[in-house]
Formats: C-alpha cells, sequence, structure tokens
DNA sequence: GCGGCTGGAACTGGATACAGTATTCGACAC
DNA sequence: GTGTCGAATACTGTATCCAGTTCCAGCCGC
C-alpha cells in the first residue's frame, strides 16, 4: 500500500509504523517475542513517545497486542480463524475481479517475479524468503484494485492471520496448495477477465482454508 | 461494540478514544468543527497526551483527519462514497443473514425501540434525535453478528460516511428512503430467515445509494 | 525441599516541557 | 483601499520525567 500522503514529510512515528507493519507482515517477528517501546525507540534513534504511538497504532489495526509485558503477536482462536477466512470470502473475489479489469504490464511482471521468487524460495527451502514471495504476490494484485477502501480493509484482513501464513507455508502439504494457487490465480490474472478472476480467487481462498483446517486437525 | 476487555479497568485514552467516537458516529460535530488536543484533555481533565493518542487513533480509523490545525471530520469526494457503498454491498447483507439467524427477543425490542424513537424524532423534525436512532438500531442488530470482525469492520465502514448519513437524514426525500428501508429490513429480520434478511439488507442498501446520489444530482 | 511472602526490576500509562511549523492577523508600503 | 511581508499565535510532534502496575526471583517459614 503506497503513501497517500505526498505532501508532507513523514514523521518519527509515521516511519517506526510502517517500517514496524512491514516487519510484522513479513512474520519477522516469532509469536514469543516482545516488542518493548523503549528497545525499538533505541534502535530508531528516537525518544519513547513516537515508538509508543506506533504500537498503539498497530494494536488498534490488530497487527499486535498490548500486554503487560510488551506487545506481542496476537494469537488467534480456531474462531477467528474462520471468522478472517469468512470475510476473506466476501472481499477477496470482489477485489481480484476488480483487480484483473484493472493490471497493467509491470504489475503482471511483479506478479510473475513474486511467484518466480516463491518457486525459487521453495527450491532452496527457505521459508521467510517464500513468506515474502507471498507478501509481494499480494500486493501487486492489491495495487491494481482500483477501490482504496476495499484495497485497505482487504490488506489488514488477510496480515492480520499472520499465524496462519507462517503455518500453511512452514509446513509441507499445505504449501503447495498455497503454490497451486497462486500458479491458478496468476493464470485467471493473465486473462484479464473479471469473473474469472474472482471465480479462481474464490476457490482459492476455499482451498487454503480447507487446508489449513484439514492439517490443523491432523496435527 | 462492547468492550471486549473485562479484566483491566479502561486507560483515560480509551475513555476518551470511546466517547469521541461515540460523538463522531452520532454526528455531534459539524464537518467545520475542529477538534484539538488541548481542549478535549481539559474538557476530559486530562493532559494532551492522552487526548492526542485518541484523536490519532480515531484518524487511524478514518473517523478523522489530522490537518496541521485541529483534527476534524473527513470530507469525502464522491467516489470514495462510492467506494464504501461497494464494500458496504459486500459486507451488510451476509452480516444481516447472520444476524437474522441469531436474533433474540432483547434484540428485537432495541430494534422496535429504536425505530419508533426514528420515527418520533421525524414527526417531531428532530435530526439529531433522528440520526442517534439510526445508529441504535444498527448497533442493535450488528451486536448479534456472531463474527467480531466482521461486525468491526462493517460498523468502521458505515461510520466512516458520516455525511452521508447526516445529508440522508437531513433531507425530506432520502429521510423517506431511510425511514422505509428501516422498516423493511425489520421486517425481514423479524421473519428471522437469514436468506429474507441478506436481501432485504442488500436492497436497501441500493436504494439508499441510489437515494443519496440523485439528491446530490439535484442539489 | 516446597509453598507463600516480599522486594525490585521492567514495562505501560500519563504529565509536563520544549521545538518546529503553519496559519492568521496586523502593519506598512504602494 | 489593496497587496505583501513579518511577527504573534496556535497547533502538532518529540523528549524526558514520574507514577502505577505487574511479574519474577529470591528469601523465609514450614
Amino acid at each position: 500500500m503506497p503513501d497517500n500522503d505526498t505532501s508532507r514529510r513523514e514523521s518519527i512515528r509515521e516511519r517506526i509504523y510502517a517500517d514496524l507493519r512491514r516487519r510484522v507482515r513479513r512474520c519477522e517477528f516469532a509469536a514469543e517475542d516482545r516488542l518493548v517501546d523503549v528497545e525499538i525507540a533505541r534502535a530508531y534513534g528516537a525518544s519513547r513517545m513516537p515508538a509508543r504511538e506506533a504500537l498503539l497504532q498497530l494494536v488498534n489495526d490488530g497487527y499486535l497486542v498490548g500486554t503487560s509485558r510488551g506487545f506481542a503477536l496476537p494469537t488467534l482462536s480456531l474462531q477467528e480463524v474462520r471468522d478472517v477466512f469468512e470475510v476473506r470470502k466476501l472481499l477477496e473475489p470482489r477485489a481480484a475481479a476488480l483487480a484483473a479489469a484493472n493490471l497493467d504490464e509491470a504489475s503482471e511482471g511483479a506478479l510473475d517475479g513474486a511467484l518466480a521468487e516463491a518457486h525459487a524460495a521453495t527450491r532452496a527451502d527457505d521459508v521467510a524468503r517464500l513468506i515474502r514471495a507471498n507478501v509481494d504476490f499480494r500486493d501487486a494484485w492489491v495495487a491494481r484494485v482500483r477501490n482504496a477502501r476495499l484495497a485497505e480493509t482487504l490488506a489488514r484482513f488477510v496480515d492480520h492471520v499472520q499465524t496462519v501464513r507462517r503455518e500453511m507455508l512452514g509446513c509441507e502439504t499445505t504449501r503447495l496448495v498455497v503454490l497451486e494457487g497462486l500458479e491458478d490465480v496468476r493464470a485467471a490474472f493473465a486473462t484479464r477477465d473479471p469473473i474469472v478472476a474472482g471465480d479462481r480467487m474464490a476457490s482459492f481462498i476455499t482451498c487454503a482454508e480447507r487446508a489449513f483446517f484439514s492439517a490443523r486437525r491432523s496435527a
């Protein structure tokens, strides 16, 4: 999501917020990590206040939860994961349809790049890299959704289920489901057909959801 | 939206945030009003910091925008209003369907109460009261949506178009569309049938959207 | 050795202070 | 009277400090 505020130079708080969010989205933190404002402030060469405000903003977004001892990644119950999937099924097919009608050469290139990177990461068995490729793939097509509100809402929702992303891409079997799904979605976007893209996205989400819960059950 | 955090007593920031949001939702501020942290802090008997944090939180939620001179209600372009309606059309019918399957006596009572209040406000030609009744009606059924994430997202989206709400309930002709729509939706909820409720909600949103844009064009 | 108490450390929440910037208003020139 | 420049003002953003709370570890009683 590009910064829509070009005029004013970004404040320290905004810089910290953007960077932390990027890192959370890329699963750079573990579930047991504790983000503490003083440490973050020190890392960015600022005082506690902007760091604290950035963390509170991330809590408000649902990216983190505040505990009595530092800020941490939220742990989602199965019901919450189900809820998120339900909302995704409502929003993403339409978003994909809008994006398909609005793709350009550059975005298709970005999609292909992310897909190639995902395969390379899989061959190299590098989960972190695979996660990054996954995020990049999403960003590439979401950027072409004209409806900014829809795009933003969608991005937040997907990012909230970090545990799901990490789990799915870390596990051998579910990883294949995701990779296949990405290929499918990529092919659908190639047609530039909103109907095809929407349908394919819907089935992708359904497959991913099924794979996730079946993997959870067997574990 | 009930406070899901029962254990910890609420902080000053949370108190200010909740109260300001309630007031924004009820259209208690005009478009030209400027919310300034020092004034708010004084009003709540606190220092600038919690007030400022609450305001930033509201900005992050989309309820306000920060300007160089105080915080203000956002002014939405026609395209943004269209975008919001598009997302609402994706989410609300499903939400209404879920709520319909989960209604109880108390919520139906609340719906009836809000509806009666809306009619009374209309007779008294009290727009502020009508807006409150409208918000109460929404809150009553949204509270019965089991999917908390869906409910929260929905609430935010609707609240973002305060200008729309105010405009529609302030204008004679569109007001009638809303009142009729509320009656319709109420009747649909009475059936407790998810299909009926979803369909009726979808047509309500469509009607409201059409009425809004047609009123705008003629003005 | 084991469970409850106590002190301290670590962290959040809030207050106050200070710096930087944009807006506004007034004064002065034309 | 009008346009422009500049200073006062009012606001945001950041830093530092203080208070309160919670968690943990170490200690004492048993």
